[in-house]
DNA sequence: CGTGCTTTTGAATAGTATCAAGGCCGGTGG
DNA sequence: CCACCGGCCTTGATACTATTCAAAAGCACG
């Protein structure tokens, strides 16, 4: 845990910067830093200045916007191989921050450095643009679910992305993070009492089961049902 | 305007094509379409095949989703220079639709002749990359508006940002776009009764003036002190 | 100068946020 | 080991905001 995983020694595959020679590989290897994050660290925060890009190695992350009210809103959420900051390329100041939803484990490239390679890296520019433009195309979805959604849909649809982003464990079905209502709420884009209301209707409907803060996804069917009219055909 | 105008005699010098060496744009020229779009005309629809990239050459287009109940969301305004269609570079059917705001000339280019530029332009594939970094950041910060503003916010916002991207008359103040109460209501996040009944609130309050579909913004500061609590320090 | 679409307005309704209070649980200290 | 404290969660009642519905007025087009 003390030491730097190098990147050729990686086993995150889904690592963009697998995409680069063995040689660009090495240097950035040696000149990134690696950091453990515990559940609820701040990553980055809104505002701050940008010094680089960060790359999940393992474990979850919010991407979140702050507001005057103290409320936030999640605009994203990451796990392994994705990137993180990467606002950082053309501006000068984060537009959101990033907390760690479990322990985390980042690696963190500077802006020259990262910037040195991609202008000597079409492979690996390229591929940054298809995943930005996916990015894009799915964050596009969530400013349609949140104009449009109603509460019930809106928690559905929040479930459907904790689950597409971090999975279940295959026997009890259980969400493979633990979400306080507050983090529910700020994926949802409401209060943490309609949260309350919604996940007991849920429950009733026996499409979850809720044990503190560990819920089971019984039916994600049976959720996809009830956004259905969002989806694309 | 039946004629194509070539690549090197564009006088659009926003098109992120003329990051590209002479041979490479006089490649794209010769095989690239140009075509006028009248006001209303959709460029392309939700669901529909992705064959390659659209580059406005001048005019406004809205980027919209279309839901069952018929209710329209715009997630993007574009103008002279920006891209449309650029989720096609990864997956195969168009999250969105495109509709031209004013009669529009635009630039299409094949996939595989874009993803060959490309692949040997780092300049081209970088600066594309930081384009959708920012698109990115943009678009989150709409989640944040459709999920946290009351209808006052999120009209004064629609404004806001239909003057960022079309801009106003010098003398008159007047938008460079017309639209409807509909369009308005799509990018706002909301109905057009709403809109009918925050743009007399507007007026009273002599931050714009309505003659018909034209909108002078007589007082811009006035908008953005209504949405300051969502903006980044 | 109709005819149909868009805009405006008012009233009724539904949905959501807010407020207040009580319960549950984990942690801390006596 | 137990009692207390504080934070998070739950629940119900209430107020408010926004949507929906209905109808009339305005405007554009043939």
């Amino acid at each position: 845990m003390k030491h730097t995983i190098h990147c050729n020694d990686c086993k995150n595959d889904k690592c963009f910067m697998k995409l680069c020679s063995p040689e660009r590989l090495d240097l950035v290897s040696k000149s990134k830093n690696q950091n453990w994050y515990k559940k609820g660290d701040y990553i980055f925060k809104e505002g701050a200045p940008i010094f680089g890009i960060y790359f999940i190695q393992q474990g979850g992350v919010k991407v979140v916007t702050e507001s005057i009210n103290g409320r936030q809103q999640v605009v994203r959420l990451a796990n392994d191989g994705k990137i993180l900051g990467h606002r950082g390329l053309g501006i000068e100041k984060y537009y959101f921050s990033s907390v760690a939803l479990k322990d985390t484990l980042i690696c963190f490239v500077q802006n020259d450095v990262f910037r040195t390679i991609c202008l000597n890296d079409t492979n690996l520019s390229y591929n940054m643009m298809v995943f930005y433009s996916l990015e894009l195309a799915r964050t596009g979805l969530l400013v349609k679910y949140q104009a449009q959604m109603n509460i019930r849909e809106k928690v559905a649809q929040a479930f459907i992305y904790f689950y597409e982003v971090f999975g279940v464990d295959s026997n009890t079905k259980t969400l493979n993070v633990e979400l306080s209502r507050q983090d529910i709420a700020e994926t949802a884009g409401t209060t943490t009492e309609q949260i309350t209301r919604q996940l007991r209707d849920f429950e009733s409907e026996k499409l979850i089961l809720r044990d503190k803060r560990q819920i089971q996804l019984l039916n994600i069917q049976g959720l996809e049902y009830i956004v259905r009219d969002y989806k694309i055909g």
